[in-house]
DNA sequence: AACTAATAGTGTAAAATGTACACAATTGCA
DNA sequence: TGCAATTGTGTACATTTTACACTATTAGTT
C-alpha cells in the first residue's frame, strides 16, 4: 500500500450547528435520529467526510442535504476528538456553525430528516458531545459578532434597525439602548437605507435597510486593525 | 466489522505552531524534514493521531517529543481538510498553537529533530499548507490577546512591564506608548509587583512582576462579559 | 376629527476612557 | 559630576460611551 505506514485511519465526521432567528430569540435546528445508536434522541445534523471531498465541502453538502440551502454562511468552530465521544467507533468531529434565514429553507428536506427548530436556550439535551459543540459555536458567534458586523444572514434581506437590535440582544442576551444602538450602527455606514417602510410594523413604521456590501466587506477585510492603542486588557 | 458502514477512514494529523519570544520579536519553531516527501525542507512539527488517543493529548505528545515540555500552553486553531493538501495520502490536519518559554526547552530533543527557531516574520517557506496554518495561528493569537491577558507563557516567570510591552508590540506589530501601556496593565491588577529589580537592565532597573493568578484566572473566566454596550461595530 | 398607545428618529449633557505629552527619578558609565 | 537611557508618575485634551429628553409617525379608538 502506498501512503504513510504504521498510522491509524480514523472516521472524520462533520456536525453542523445551525442557528436561526425568529425575530425574538435564537433558534437551533436539530434532528431526531431515526437510526441507532441513540435512535429517537435529538442530535445535530452530521455526516462523514468522504475521501475525495474537501472538509468545507462536506459541511456544505451536509447543510444542503438537510435544508436545501445552496450558499450558506458556514464557519468552522472546533474539532472534537475525545476517544470515547462516539460509542460506536472512534470518530473525530469537526463542528461548523451556520446562520440561516428561515425564508431560504426547503421544508420538504427538513421534514425528511425529522428536523425541528427549537429555542436555543431551552433546547432538549443532545446526544454525544453535541451540547458542548453548541456552546462552543455560540461562544464563537459572540466573539465574531463583537468584532465584525455578523449576523445579517439571520435576517431578511431588508430589515429595520430595531430588528437588527433584537438580533444582537438575542445573541448576547442583553438589553441595549435603542437610540445608542441606532446611532452606532448607522454611523458605521454598513447599512444602506432603502427609503421603504416596514409594513409589518403596527405603529410608526421604521425604515428598511439593506447591507452596504462595499462597507461591509471593508469591515471584514480590516481584520487585524482593531487595536487602536492597547485594547487588550481594558474591560 | 462493527462500526459505521460505508464510510471512509482518513489519516488525522496534528501539526503544532510553536511560538516563542526573544525579547524583541516573535519566533517560530520549525523542523527540517529528514524523511520523504519534501525531505530537507522546512515544516511544522507534526504527527498522526492514534486510535486510542484524545486529540488534545496527541498535540501534547507531539510538542513534548520535540521540546521536552510537559505542561504546555496549547490551543486548537483550525482543522485543515483540503483533499490535496498532503500529496502522499488524504490527510486532514488539526493545527494547535503553543506559546513556549525558551527556558523550559530540552536542547537535546530539539537537536534530535533538526529543529530551529526562526524569526516569525522572515521565516522560510514551509511545506504543504503549513504557511497557512502559521497565519491562522497568529490571527488566533491576536484575537485572543486582544480580549484576554495572554502571552505570559512567552515570558520568564518574573518580567518587567517593558518586557510585556515589547511582547505585545511584537504580537500586533505596533508601537505602544510606554506610559499609557504601563498604566493600563497595572490598573487591571493582574500583575503583582515583586519588589525586585531587573538586574539585566543597563540603566534604571524596572520592577519585576509576576502574574497575580487570582485576578488572571478571573479574567479568563469572565469570557462572555466583554460587551458593555454594543462594542461590536465600533472601530 | 381628536385622542391615545406604541414605536421611530434626533439631540445632548455628563461620565468614562483613550491619547499625547511633560517632567522628575534611577542607574551605569565617561 | 555630567550624560544617556530608561522607569515612574502626572495631567490636559480629545474621543467615546452612556443615559436620558424630546419630537414624529402611524393605526386604532372615541
Amino acid at each position: 500500500m502506498i501512503g504513510y505506514q504504521h498510522s491509524s485511519r480514523i472516521l472524520v465526521a462533520v456536525d453542523c450547528i445551525i442557528f436561526g432567528f425568529d425575530g425574538e430569540r435564537l433558534k437551533l435546528l436539530i434532528i431526531q435520529r431515526n437510526f441507532e445508536p441513540e435512535m429517537g434522541n435529538w442530535s445535530l445534523m452530521g455526516g462523514f467526510l468522504d475521501l475525495d471531498e474537501d472538509l468545507h465541502a462536506a459541511a456544505v453538502r451536509i447543510l444542503y442535504t438537510l435544508t436545501g440551502i445552496h450558499n450558506p454562511y458556514l464557519e468552522q468552530v472546533h474539532t472534537f476528538g475525545a476517544v470515547q465521544r462516539d460509542p460506536v467507533e472512534r470518530t473525530i468531529s469537526v463542528g461548523y456553525y451556520s446562520l440561516v434565514n428561515s425564508e431560504d429553507q426547503d421544508p420538504v428536506a427538513l421534514k425528511d430528516h425529522h428536523a425541528v427548530w427549537v429555542d436555543l436556550h431551552s433546547r432538549p439535551s443532545l446526544i454525544f458531545d453535541h451540547d458542548t459543540m453548541v456552546q462552543a459555536a455560540l461562544r464563537h458567534l459572540r466573539y465574531k459578532a463583537a468584532l465584525y458586523p455578523v449576523g445579517f444572514e439571520l435576517l431578511p434581506e431588508k430589515f429595520t434597525v430595531s430588528q437588527l437590535q433584537k438580533l444582537y440582544e438575542a445573541i448576547y442576551d442583553v438589553k441595549l439602548d435603542r437610540r445608542n444602538f441606532s446611532r452606532k450602527i448607522l454611523t458605521t455606514e454598513i447599512l444602506r437605507g432603502t427609503g421603504e417602510k416596514d409594513v409589518t410594523s403596527v405603529t410608526k413604521k421604521g425604515q428598511l435597510f439593506t447591507l452596504n456590501q462595499d462597507k461591509y466587506k471593508g469591515y471584514l477585510a480590516g481584520v487585524e486593525s482593531f487595536l487602536p492603542e492597547f485594547t487588550a486588557l481594558s474591560t
